[in-house]
DNA sequence: AAATTAACATACGAGTTTGTTTGTATAATT
DNA sequence: AATTATACAAACAAACTCGTATGTTAATTT
């Protein structure tokens, strides 16, 4: 049985893998080991090797793929030399629903992450999103303020409410796709959304 | 033991209403029917009499509280006559805001729906609230289409943008509010961020 | 007053799921 | 070449949970 060093990667990458489609499917409460062995075309012993327990299966899931999503979001809107600060955040908002409409795993590994259940063992990953969010909503809002003293921005509006909305309306927008199963184009009826709002950002006279 | 109807109903309501903390606390799935008992002050006896298992009792659950939450959305838009309908939109949006931040059991009901997992026995309770969610659809639409024909709203947006746009945002909102743990002032920062979405709703001239 | 039935409590059996332990074959090490 | 450690599979024991079955009491009916 004992592999090479690559092959044992390989499971576990697989149990990764088939970790995240079983729990997509049943839920992470829901799900057995036993369920995620055999989609991974293992026995449970494999998992216990490479995985304490359930709970950090899921754990090691989400730092699977976190990394990736918070630069994903960052990237681009941190330079201050841009002179379209507001075509810069709607351009990066378009992006990442082009992203999420293609990348099957991203999907799944968010829509687990909505539905799972924070309460009790999973709370650490509760706090790893909160910390997360806190980041992107400072990014955003010092974007917007520059914006706004460069005269880009519709004077009415305040640096925090322009971070919110978008924030919300991503939010609200991937929520409904992922929980209510993609039934919409999600970069065609997104980026809709996305022209309108930032149009509205615009300042009046380019209106 | 055998006591009146009364008192009976009385036993099958703290059953439902400890439930509701159960489930909210320890998430659908992973809770287990003794500790509802135990939190209704019954046995599990009790909760076999009245319900026929989990399932079931959480469907109850969701029937006990989701009619109040269809009509409140309903009412006020769907009458023709008013003169204002953006002011009217707004104002129902805001109220449903008032209505969340101090019902505690919609807190939790909405809380438990969103964290929970409708693959497998849960399933009818999403196609339920899909039917909502298109009905709503529907009512915002034609309303905001009314607007537009009265001269009511700027002429870039369209109907149906308009009410992506509005349903995203709220559910982003109360998302974030419920999933984060409530960590700012929903009625106060939700309505500042619809006061900026539906003044960019209006005429150009009213701006 | 006797019988019945509603509203539970208690006890029981059975099925799952978990975590651990043991076995084992193979790669790595010495 | 012998030993050791690795990467699993298979077996096992324990706990948990569910649904049901049975018991019990008080209200209701006859």
């Amino acid at each position: 049985m004992r592999r090479t060093k690559a092959e044992a990667e390989e499971t576990r990458q697989n149990i990764l893998c088939a970790a995240e489609r079983v729990f997509f499917e049943k839920g992470v409460a829901n799900a057995t080991m036993e369920e995620v062995a055999s989609a991974a075309g293992v026995t449970r012993g494999a998992i216990y090797w490479h995985f304490a327990n359930k709970t950090d299966l899921f754990l090691e899931l989400y730092n699977a793929v976190k990394i990736p999503q918070e630069d994903m979001v960052a990237r681009d809107i941190e330079t201050d030399q841009c002179e379209d600060i507001l075509g810069d955040i709607e351009r990066v908002a378009s992006d990442w629903l082009d992203v999420m409409s293609v990348d099957e795993q991203r999907q799944r590994v968010f829509a687990i992450l909505l539905r799972c259940d924070y309460a009790g063992d999973l709370s650490p990953v509760l706090e790893r999103q909160q910390e997360v969010d806190e980041h992107h909503t400072k990014i955003l809002t010092t974007a917007f303020g520059r914006a706004l003293n460069r005269g880009q921005m519709d004077r009415r509006w305040t640096p925090e409410a322009a971070t919110n909305l978008l924030k919300w309306t991503m939010q609200g927008l991937c929520s409904e796709w992922l929980l209510f199963g993609r039934r919409f184009d999600l970069p065609v009826e997104g980026k809709k959304g996305l022209r309108q709002l930032f149009s509205s950002f615009q300042p009046a006279e380019g209106r």
